[in-house]
DNA sequence: ATGCGACCTATTGTATACAATTTGTGATCG
DNA sequence: CGATCACAAATTGTATACAATAGGTCGCAT
């Protein structure tokens, strides 16, 4: 994190984050550099990564806008971490050392422990999550897997949903995990595919159903399946 | 074209598919500067958009180097392909109008004429065949999959590929695309993302077997499917 | 009043100079 | 002879100044 362009990053990121950036509205590269403390040089670097992420979008005459992510939005956002992860946990299964499988064991006891104690630690839960989470990407053992799932998911929008997460929410999503190790431990990648799948789109219902009092007619779930 | 990244960027690429570039020798940026006739900054944009293309790669020091695909790398490639433009076609067959299947049809009919052609164009047939494939991704209407899908895809691979393409083979996929577009006429999903998975499947196959005399035996399908 | 056009301003894009970091090399000491 | 430290060279990172471009505004003519 000493790379200026590095601070940059994590620091726009945060002020996106904060809520302090009003969605649609116009940043300019030297108000983020102010943000940022450095030059315009790394806070364009930075502002490639985050348009990347899709936290910035950029109009066709190059302005740079602060993203708006509509419902849509996080539900396709949530559809492709769906299919790309659980395509993940399924090559995962097939791949994942006895010793990460403890690991991830042990990361998801840290993780009940989180949400059992009061009150419970949400952010303390979401980066063991992340970690959780991490270690079964990178069990899939397909470097551009991994990276196309790093652009797409990026703790921000989850961070933004977890503000809707209620404590059996959390408790539910720790149960997930359990049975994710138990089709681990099988080496069942039918399974582990399937739990992740469920997992995440539960994850998904959590934040929209609660976002929103009435939720939208479905009418974007594939017709046949 | 007329922004120094983006000649940067083009010229760059074009520089490393043309074979002079030889894979894993390492690359500075005032090397790429002169190559492109830019300075170093925009420079450094194009590096950082072909690096997420993963045409060059980084060491963990920062130095840049031509990437280096292995036979594993296509194969891991095309199966997130596979994975994420088979949702693409299946979404697709439920939101494609008439209008852009008869587009689709128009220019498969062109690619069927570069194929049957003497000699058959194949530069003509991959770009055709790269609008073909663009209209199937924007059918879908998730903006995030087809900025996946394109940082996954980019020509260069194909344009790489292309040159173990027999006629037959090229033939074959003109027809694929055939039986897609009845997929397509059909608003049946299931059909289109079977279809297009093969598809895909194919090119790889060909890219493979032509590529080695001996193709490594197959321990990366996953056990149980 | 309204449409058009020139200018003025805001913003992004590029080049260059310089700073920081990393790698390679060679001398010195054990 | 080998290891290690210091120093030099190569490379990437950052800041700043300037150029190019897009947007907006004001005035003018109809």
């Amino acid at each position: 994190m000493s790379r200026a362009s590095d601070t940059a990053y994590s620091k726009i990121r945060g002020f996106l984050l904060s809520g302090n950036a009003t969605p649609g509205s116009q940043v300019t590269e030297e108000q983020l550099a102010e943000i940022a403390g450095v030059s315009r040089t790394p806070v364009r670097e930075a502002m490639r990564r985050l348009e990347t992420e899709m936290l910035l979008v950029r109009s066709p005459s190059k302005r740079i806008f602060v993203a708006d992510w509509s419902r849509d939005d996080i539900d396709e956002m949530f559809t492709l971490r769906q299919m790309i992860e659980g395509h993940a946990a399924q090559r995962a299964a097939n791949r994942l050392s006895d010793d990460e499988i403890d690991a991830l064991e042990a990361l998801n006891r840290k993780l009940h422990e989180a949400v059992e104690c009061e009150p419970p630690d949400v952010v303390r839960f979401l980066d063991l999550n992340r970690e959780f989470h991490e270690i079964i990407t990178n069990a899939a053992r397909s470097p551009r897997l991994a990276h196309v799932l790093s652009q797409l998911v990026e703790q921000p929008i989850v961070l933004r949903t977890a503000r809707n997460y209620s404590v059996d929410d959390l408790k539910q999503s720790a149960r997930d995990h359990d049975e994710l190790i138990a089709a681990f431990r099988a080496h069942d990648p039918v399974w582990a595919k399937g739990v992740m799948g469920s997992h995440l789109r539960r994850a998904f219902h959590t934040f929209a159903d609660a976002a929103e009092s009435s939720p939208a007619a479905n009418d974007d779930r594939e017709a046949a399946e």
